[in-house]
DNA sequence: GCGACAG
DNA sequence: ATCTTGTCGC
């Protein structure tokens, strides 16, 4: 396929090639059935990568990969750094997701290309980007309660939505990924958060990457 | 030129 | 991301 990027000039030069690969609507938005969530946690230059699977909120599958890191965190590249290790998990799992809940922006991205579009492309499947802090863009303050949202705009154009999961607690920062629609993703991650800020997804692959980590020093 | 800057 | 205790509030 590409080669991987070695420089950042490189990185950049992928990322404007493949943002033209990226499906912003409702292509592969039927509701999932199985969602996964990646995140990957570091100790110096080792590093866990780890996918969860939920089925209706209830763990169905895992994995988690232990590596060393092989790109610098550069703002706007941050997906270089973290997809290597997040693909091969992903293909040590049993079950396919139907959605993919990536910790980080998706087209919330300098040149449209954050992790969670990077990551639908390469795999395929539907993806949706949740930060917890901005990246580019400005927006307004949502309102107070959970499900209060507001968009998030970067040269005139609607990135992504700022959305209140939980009264009164900090918004999070949903993106397109691939083959899903802002609306349809904002109404997932809704679904994903009925207790907590963060995705159900996302604190499960918080959980397991940091205690794979743990357990391997 | 000066800050800001996903994790 | 990570360094880090207690504390205020639901």
């Amino acid at each position: 396929m590409h080669p991987w990027p070695a420089t950042p000039e490189q990185a950049i030069a992928l990322q404007e090639e493949l943002r033209h690969q990226v499906d912003p609507t409702d292509s592969g938005a039927e509701p999932p059935r199985y969602v996964a969530g990646l995140d990957v946690a570091y100790d110096g230059d080792r590093l866990a990568a780890a996918v969860v699977v939920l089925q209706e909120l209830r763990e169905v599958d895992r994995a988690v990969v232990l590596g060393r890191t092989t790109f610098p965190y550069v703002p706007g590249l941050f997906a270089f750094r973290e997809i290597p290790a997040l693909v091969e998990a992903l293909g040590r799992l049993r079950i396919t997701p139907d959605l993919l809940v990536c910790d980080g922006q998706g087209l919330a991205h300098p040149r449209r290309f954050g992790l969670a579009c990077h990551l639908g492309v390469l795999t395929g499947l539907p993806s949706v980007g949740v930060a917890k802090t901005a990246f580019v863009g400005s927006w307004a303050e949502p309102g107070p309660s959970r499900g209060a949202t507001s968009d998030l705009v970067l040269d005139g154009e609607v990135v992504g939505q700022v959305v209140r999961t939980q009264n009164k607690t900090k918004p999070v920062f949903v993106s397109v990924g691939h083959r899903i629609g802002l609306g349809t993703a904002v109404e997932r991650v809704l679904g994903l958060t009925p207790r907590y800020r963060l995705p159900e997804t996302t604190r499960a692959a918080d959980h397991l990457c940091r205690q794979a980590l743990k357990g391997s020093s």
